[in-house]
Formats: structure tokens, C-alpha cells, sequence
DNA sequence: TACGATGTTCGACGAACGACGAAATTGCCG
DNA sequence: CGGCAATTTCGTCGTTCGTCGAACATCGTA
């Protein structure tokens, strides 16, 4: 038998109001977690290992981690998988309007001049 | 005499269209740089020697450096001065309201609960 | 109970980053 | 000409980053 309903710790999310600008900006400074993010605007919510990336399993969890601990995704455990979802609510409170405007930007780059010569 | 009337390299600006978002982001999500950013915002332009950043000069060049090949601000040469600006109608046109909407962000952060015990 | 699937933690590694001081470049001015 | 002021370049130091593999934990199921 489980020797306790809770062995893992809780996972530590950032609270609305203590979301730091410098770090969702760092967590969407990179390709892979900007992926994550993208994917996650279009579902509600979506287990860790069904993102379209390619990088070790063990790097995955580091980039939900950097992403997590920003503020600018949750994560919730149901069985031995974990979910996320992009705090959309809060991340619009404390800062309105700027995931809407990285991701249409996202959008952009991906149509840009140097995706032809760059990537 | 002066050997050539141009010694130093020219200095190396993205065109509009090649400006990347991952090193736009980047650029953005370091303090110092940031306060570059906003104190060019209020004027149109500024020598470098002129920032309320506490640095020392080296380092400083360095951070005119990155902002500069990722295209948030442009650098003009005068005597032996190098005035900044932000490259604000080209970030317009390559990822529109970003800027706008970073630096609400910024005045937000400034403001919130992390302000009293994180800094 | 044992296995497989899911996902994390723990080092390790090379690359990049932010910071500095020293030296060099450039141009103005006494 | 000889400084002085502004700024960059270079080398270095310590830290952080992104990546990986190996090991561990948890849960459902055969």
C-alpha cells in the first residue's frame, strides 16, 4: 500500500501577482518552450510526452520546470502523467496582453526572411 | 593624418524583416538592457555613457552589443560619441504591439509583489 | 507481484552569458 | 603635440543554460 496519498511535493507554482516579467520572458526566449506554449493555446490542456519536440525525455521535464516556476504554465498530476496548461487568466492579469502579442509575433517569425537561410 | 576616414567596422544592424523574436526575447528578459530599453523610449536618442545603469563600461557596450544585432535598437556613430535609438517603427512593422505591450509589462512588474523581497 | 509506461531527479558536459579590468581606438581641445 | 573623454575590443572568471544518459519513483495492468 501507498504509504502516503502524497509522496511527491507539491509542485510550486508562482502566484498571479509574483509573476516576474524577466522570467517569462527567459522561459520564451527558446524554441522548445515556445513549442510547448503555442501547443498550448490551441488545447486546454495536454499531457507532458504528447508535445510535438524533439529533444530527451529528461530535457522535456526541465523545460516544464523553467516554464512552471515563470508562471506562464500549471501543471497538475492525475496518475503517473502530469498536465499542463497555459495560465492564461493570471498571466493576462498581471501582464495584459503580452502572451496574445508574443504568440501573434511567433507567428511572424515563422513567415520571416531568415527561415529560409537561418534555421 | 587619420589613415581612412573609416577605421572601425561598420556597425552590423538586422534588416527589418530579419529581426528574430527568440533574440528580441532575449534581449529583453535581462534588467539592464531593459532599462535601456525604457529610458530610449522617453528619448528619441542618448549617447551610451548617459544610462542610469550601474555597470561599468565595458559591460556596457557589451549589452548596447546584443540589443543592437537583435534589432531593438539602432547605433549611430558621432565623433567619438555612439547614439542609440530604438528601432520602433521596424519593431512595429516585423512584430506589431510587441514593444508597446513589453514595456506596459515592465511598469506592471515594477509594481508588483515581488518588488519588495526579491530585489 | 512483476512489468511497462510516464515522468522526474541527479550529475555531467560544452556552450553561452554577464561581469570585470586592461589596453586600444577615436576625436576634441588646451 | 599632448592629454582627456568616450567607447570598444580582448582576455578572463564564475555562473547559468540546454542537453543528455542513468537511475529512481509512481501507477495501471497482465
Amino acid at each position: 500500500m501507498p504509504r502516503s496519498t502524497r509522496r511527491r511535493p507539491a509542485l510550486s507554482h508562482p502566484a498571479a501577482e509574483e509573476i516576474d516579467l524577466y522570467d517569462v520572458l527567459h522561459a520564451l526566449s527558446d524554441p522548445t518552450r515556445m513549442t510547448i506554449v503555442r501547443v498550448l493555446r490551441a488545447e486546454p490542456e495536454r499531457a507532458c510526452g504528447t508535445f510535438p519536440v524533439d529533444v530527451a525525455p529528461s530535457t522535456l521535464s526541465h523545460h516544464f520546470k523553467v516554464l512552471r516556476e515563470s508562471g506562464v504554465i500549471s501543471q497538475r498530476e492525475e496518475a503517473n502523467r502530469r498536465f499542463s496548461a497555459l495560465r492564461t487568466v493570471d498571466l493576462e492579469r498581471r501582464f495584459p496582453g503580452l502572451l496574445d502579442t508574443v504568440l501573434a509575433a511567433l507567428a511572424r517569425n515563422e513567415t520571416g526572411a531568415e527561415a529560409t537561410w537561418h534555421g
